[in-house]
DNA sequence: GTCTATATTTAGATAGAC
DNA sequence: GTCTATCTAAATATAGAC
């Protein structure tokens, strides 16, 4: 694993959590996967908290990062399926470990406050980015079709992993294809 | 809380797991709210493994009967529609704790190997309930609008219970019954 | 800045009296 | 069947040498 120790300790976090979830993870976990004594942790990070909200931030940045990808897109509808094509594209990682923010934010709504304040804040990434594509469109129910997308996602994401079974979220993404084809300029 | 100590310790750790979620529940916790002395918890349950496994089991009853009190309406397309209105008339409790099975399965997914199989089995009762109504209205497809539906509310609970907006749900329970609405008969 | 050794805490699990 | 007391293992966190 390359860069830096602190860049090493959270992508080594990220991937861990991902994988193994929050709680059951522990920092000789991530220590081991960044190859840095676990002693060590502690100079980066004061406590196992710190290292979460570092991961919730290192979230943020890819996601953000991934959707500006998707702006060289003509126009809003290319934009939206482009953004399903990526998400059916990686159903073989939906199903062995679901949706990275998603299981995040389903694990970390059950824990102390300002976790679930960062978590909702990377939930609504990709939702205010929807919604402005569909705003795009003409759509005065913006802001509805963007949940119904975002939930439809994550909704299938769950289930791609219940059932580790990568066919159901690319067949999601054919249905929304057409969903999003069948949308009218204006509402 | 009611019944033999037994179904106190199942109904409270379904509870406990529900709110706090598994891995963060200890046996204390569960053995303070059903009012049974920490030690007694392994005369009923061997390991904690064995109490998760109780849990499922009864959640799969309780969805088994929710599910069979649905099937008194007349046609498939109001069974499915008191379907959305069960799980839309719930946002409060999808806004603080998410949907009980939902984030039960996004937890256990990421455990051993029975716990996933268990989880599964607790995902397609209401998947293959639902693939009967669209069945039963000639849909060819029933099967992708089976997992869409449950998708649908999985996922909206998750950006439901993130944002700690119940009215997210309650908007796309109406949505969804206007999609019911529009189906054709055969597809 | 880095790392080893260890302290502290807490959870799951057990032994054994009643 | 019931309950108290306790064991053991593991995880977070710290102290302090280098």
């Amino acid at each position: 694993m390359a860069g830096g120790k602190r860049e090493r300790l959270v992508e080594g976090a990220r991937l861990a959590f991902h994988e193994n979830g929050v709680e059951a993870t522990t920092l000789a976990d991530v220590a081991a996967i960044a190859e840095v004594p676990v002693g060590n942790v502690y100079y980066y990070f004061k406590t196992k908290h710190a290292l979460v909200e570092a991961v919730i931030a290192d979230h943020a940045r890819l996601v953000s990062e991934a959707l500006d990808g998707l702006d060289g897109q003509r126009g809003p509808r290319e934009r939206l399926k482009a953004f399903v094509a990526a998400f059916a594209g990686n159903g073989a990682m939906a199903a062995r470990f679901g949706c990275p923010q998603g299981t995040l934010c389903s694990e970390l709504d059950k824990q102390s406050g300002d976790l679930r304040v960062a978590c909702s804040e990377l939930m609504r990434l990709p939702i205010d980015w929807a919604r402005r594509q569909f705003e795009a469109l003409g759509r005065t129910d913006a802001d509805e079709l963007a949940h119904a997308l975002i939930a439809a996602y994550q909704g299938m994401s769950l289930l791609t992993n219940t059932f580790g079974d990568p066919a159901l979220i690319q067949r999601e993404g054919k249905r929304l294809d057409r969903w999003i084809d069948s949308l009218a300029e204006t509402s």
